[in-house]
RNA sequence: UGGGGCGUGGCCAAGUGGUAAGGCAUCGGGUUUUGAUCCCGUGUACCGCAGGUUCGAAUCCUGCCGCCCCAGCCA
């Protein structure tokens, strides 16, 4: 559409054939199986589908492939409509199923057997595999290849009937047991499976395979473009196939593209439900999951990931993109529209000596240093405080900016204090700070403008908001665990933390899916599922970038 | 030693014969009551390798190497 649009190759074999006249307009689809949940590999097909359509003015189909009853469930079904309305996407009135067209590819069959072209095959699945052949050698042709049509009409019928047990018959096309392309080595067209489906009951007891269906489906919704993963390219060939076969009114073109991978998470189905199975996570909506649901729990916005989509491209190249260009997106778009608020994540309590007890300022603070439109709320400041037991520090480093025994910071949108005692328990450690305040630096008033070399965020301990906050990590120690020969072995014991924080009372008031930014620390909202005004949960969508933390590395790895 | 794909700086990615965009990351610096944001600057890219065609090649040709996918009555 515009300059900023990228300009990939499918954008560009669909761009010329609006130009050529070979369509008008376009038309897609989005074709999960609904046998589980999408992940961030399934954002990707998603806003490609919509996304070049919606450019274009075309449409795109929501098509459920529901081709294999007893692995797919409505409650997937659900989720998928679910998950890709919250991306961002509408299907209008094209929400299809595979299984809507159940009669029409009934009558496709027959056709490619009255063709002479698809056969009834007797043979067990093990026979059938056994006359393969395999990659480097030909398959041989079933006995039962060369049945008159008839006989394969009958056959057919009967199957459909309900005659046969499952696994007695199969249709196969008849195509070349020679092949190199195995996919072409007679495939299965149907298969008896006495079982009901979830939509169509106890109608079928025969159902069609992915690729028979996909093309006829595909053929009968009018797409224009087909677009599907790498690992199909070798099925391209049935496809084309099927439709030189049929002649079905419309042709679709089926154009391969590859996967996006996204470093530290896997996105196999069989692996992401052990996770959940052996409760490594807590569900497939856990905050850490690389599913939809779970990208959504943990806060990441939907035009964010439609972003890092956009940032990823569209090639036929292997990926596997650095968390770094995910959390870029988050951060961009959350820096823009997240206000900022202040929390402390691990309490340290501070008293004011020279602070009049029982004394309560309301502080006003601006919700976005960048964007006054924002506005400002007040928070409460008193003589007792908590801040973060991380901005102080007995033996400090010179570069330390924060506080130390006997030196100076600001608190922000309040004043200039100064650390005068330091409290220990019997153990040795430091419970407590005693600080001075300097009645003359309050944030925008009289000598406010004092400069110390350090800014750190509190909470009055008195109003403070008690709050769990979790803390994620990525689930993975190594960036491709997919390679990894036992993907449980490189999981990250540290990819969740807890930490019972403080808030500032504002934060009592937040809405629900509303990002805020706790100051110095990243970007927060509300847990979907725990959180409730009585026992609140916030979730850390991401960390802030942090350049103390890569200096404090260098430090320690020079000095030891 | 079958077939199908893919190889441009750390990770992505433009480029479609005329002399290598951009983003992320990295490393410097500036601004800053978030060590955030923002703003500057920062890479000699043997364009997988080797030949060839051409005045000229990442782009064309040949050979080689590496990686991915395919032997479900899964999708």
């Amino acid at each position: 559409m515009n300059d900023a649009t990228p300009r990939d190759f499918i954008r560009q074999i669909i761009h010329n054939d609006l130009e050529s006249g070979k369509h008008t307009s376009i038309v897609t689809r989005f074709p999960p199986e609904p046998n589980g949940y999408l992940h961030i590999g399934h954002v990707m097909s998603i806003c490609l589908n919509f996304g070049v359509a919606e450019e274009t003015g075309g449409r795109t189909f929501l098509r459920f492939d529901d081709t294999n009853p007893g692995k797919e469930r409505e409650e997937y079904v659900r989720a998928i409509e679910r998950d890709v309305r919250w991306l961002g996407f509408d299907w209008s009135d094209r929400l299809t199923h595979a299984s809507d067209y159940f009669d029409a590819l009934y009558a496709y069959a027959e056709q490619l057997i009255e063709q002479g072209v698809a056969y009834v095959d007797s043979l067990s699945a093990d026979e059938i595999r056994a006359l393969r052949g395999t990659l480097t050698e030909a398959g041989t042709d079933s006995p039962y290849r060369d049945r008159t049509v008839a006989e394969n009409l009958e056959l057919f019928r009967r199957m459909r009937a309900g005659e046969f047990a499952d696994g007695e018959h199969v249709l196969r096309a008849k195509i070349d047991m020679a092949s190199p392309n195995i996919n072409l080595r007679d495939p299965a067209l149907y298969r008896i499976r006495h079982i009901a489906h979830q939509r169509t009951g106890d109608k079928w007891c025969i159902y069609p395979m992915y690729d028979f269906a996909h093309t006829i489906s595909d053929a009968l919704e009018h797409i224009t473009h087909s677009l599907c993963t790498l690992e199909f390219e070798d099925h391209r060939p049935l496809y084309d196939w099927l439709l030189d076969q049929l002649k079905p009114e419309h042709r679709p073109r089926q154009i391969e593209f590859s996967r996006l991978n996204l470093a530290y998470a896997i996105t196999s189905k069989r692996k992401l439900n052990a996770l959940v199975d052996d409760g490594v996570v807590s569900g497939w909506d856990d905050p850490r999951m690389p599913t939809i649901a779970g990208l959504r729990r943990r806060g990441y916005p939907a035009s964010a990931l439609r972003e890092f989509v956009k940032r990823g491209g569209v090639t036929k190249k292997d990926k596997l993109i650095e968390m770094a260009v995910l959390e870029n997106c988050i951060r961009e778009e959350l820096d823009f529209s997240a206000p900022r608020r202040m929390a402390v994540l691990q309490p340290l309590k501070v008293v004011l000596s020279n602070y009049p007890e029982g004394q309560v300022e309301m502080m006003p603070a601006s919700n976005h240093p960048n964007r006054p439109e924002l506005g400002t709320r007040e928070v409460p400041f008193s003589r007792e405080l908590y801040i973060e037991q991380e901005d102080f520090m007995e033996d400090a480093p010179k570069k330390f900016f924060r506080l130390k025994p006997g030196g100076e910071v600001r608190l922000r949108n309040g004043y200039i204090i100064r650390c005068e005692d330091v409290i220990r328990n019997e153990a040795g450690a430091v419970i407590e700070l005693r600080c001075s305040y300097d009645p003359d630096t309050r944030s925008g008033t009289g000598s406010s403008d004092r400069k110390v070399k350090g800014t750190i965020h509190w909470v009055s301990a008195a109003h403070a908001l008690p709050a769990e906050v979790r803390l994620y990590d990525r689930l993975f120690t190594v960036a491709d665990p997919n390679a990894a020969d036992d993907f449980m072995a490189v999981l990250n014991p540290d990819s969740l933390a807890s930490v019972q924080a403080m808030l500032e009372p504002s934060l009592g008031k937040l809405g629900d899916g509303e990002a805020v930014q706790f100051e110095r620390l990243g970007y927060f909202c509300m847990d979907s599922v725990d959180h409730s005004a009585k026992r609140p949960v916030f979730n850390r969508i991401v960390t802030l970038r942090d350049s103390w933390a890569k200096i404090e590395q260098q430090a320690i790895a020079q000095h030891g």
